[in-house]
DNA sequence: AATGGACACAACCGCAGAGAA
DNA sequence: GTTCTCTGCGGTTGTGTCCAT
């Protein structure tokens, strides 16, 4: 019944990891990959649950995360994403190669947030795009509890009535990362971008190496009509969001390009915010 | 040198979505 | 259609380090 604890079980460790433990972590997944966490620690010979274990590869041991400071162009673009995006780390993190939502979000609630209220201005995100997804957080628990209250209660009030809940269409594609070019040699000398190529489910194709331990990008390209901008499937949309985005083939992503999509990005947002409320008055 | 507060960052926790059974 | 598991996300907490007193 329900969900299993994921790190109730007793002799388990927690806290800090040594580095034997990230070694014995690194060689596990350079050996079969990434995945399977739940059963990677006991194959691993590692006392840590699933999600320990995915959580300091993802943030920490995996090849191709940069530490230390963020430079002055990566401060602005987490502040311009932020106030389209809100906290949507992942969302953040996929435009910021070798990055993680993690490093992202203690950095932006520790500097970013001082900094911008120093010079002057209220962080905040993106009015619209937040309200819309705590709508559907809300409606969501509500959709459930009064799914819930349907299903089992014997209030009067709600006895055998059917509740209609009105879907909110939500603006919440799944986050895709741009990643660095450096594959699995331990090298993070090099910081620039080699290559750099974006991924979601749709544009994988798993190499059948019977383990799914490589990944490539499969190219789509195609071109794009207006309407399919509208409809939240465009490029600005891969872009900012990561349907198919392909940067691959040495595209670089220079501060005029980041610029030029993040304006017309937001234009294209209004308009459709802006088409979204006639509808709803025209109704 | 000791101590306590502030800060930064790693790690944990709970929840939700997707997909399999 | 329902239940269960896996995975990932975002918020929060814990802990180590730095710095002022």
């Amino acid at each position: 019944m329900g969900r299993a604890p994921c790190c109730a079980k007793e002799g388990l460790r927690k806290g800090p990891w040594s580095t034997k433990e990230d070694l014995l972590l690194t060689n596990y997944i350079n050996q079969y990959g990434e995945g399977q966490w739940r059963s990677l620690p006991k194959n691993a010979g590692l006392l840590r649950c699933g999600k320990s274990c995915r959580l300091r590869w993802v943030n920490y041991l995996k090849p191709g995360i940069k530490r230390g400071n963020f430079s002055e162009d990566e401060e602005d673009l987490i502040v311009r994403l932020h106030s389209l995006l809100g906290n949507r780390w992942s969302l953040i993190a996929g435009r910021l190669p070798g990055r993680t939502d993690n490093e992202i979000k203690n950095y932006w609630n520790t500097h970013l947030i001082k900094k911008l209220k120093s010079t002057g201005i209220e962080p905040k995100p993106h009015k619209n795009l937040t309200k819309l997804k705590e709508k559907s957080r809300k409606q969501t628990k509500k959709e459930k509890s009064r799914k819930e209250v349907g299903k089992k209660s014997n209030d009067e009030k709600f006895k055998g009535q059917i509740v209609q809940v009105e879907k909110i269409k939500v603006f919440a594609p799944k986050p895709i990362r741009i990643s660095c070019g450096i594959l699995r040699n331990n090298s993070f000398e090099n910081d620039t971008l080699s290559t750099t190529t974006c991924s979601s489910n749709s544009n994988f194709e798993k190499v059948d190496d019977g383990k799914d331990k490589e990944k490539e990008v499969k190219l789509f390209p195609r071109e794009l009509d207006f309407d399919e901008l509208l409809e939240g499937g465009g490029f600005y949309d891969e872009f900012l969001m990561g349907e198919s985005c392909n940067f691959s083939n040495k595209v670089e992503m220079n501060d005029n390009m980041v610029e030029k999509v993040y304006e017309e990005y937001l234009l294209l947002l209004s308009e459709i915010q802006e088409d979204q409320t006639d509808q709803k008055f025209s109704m």
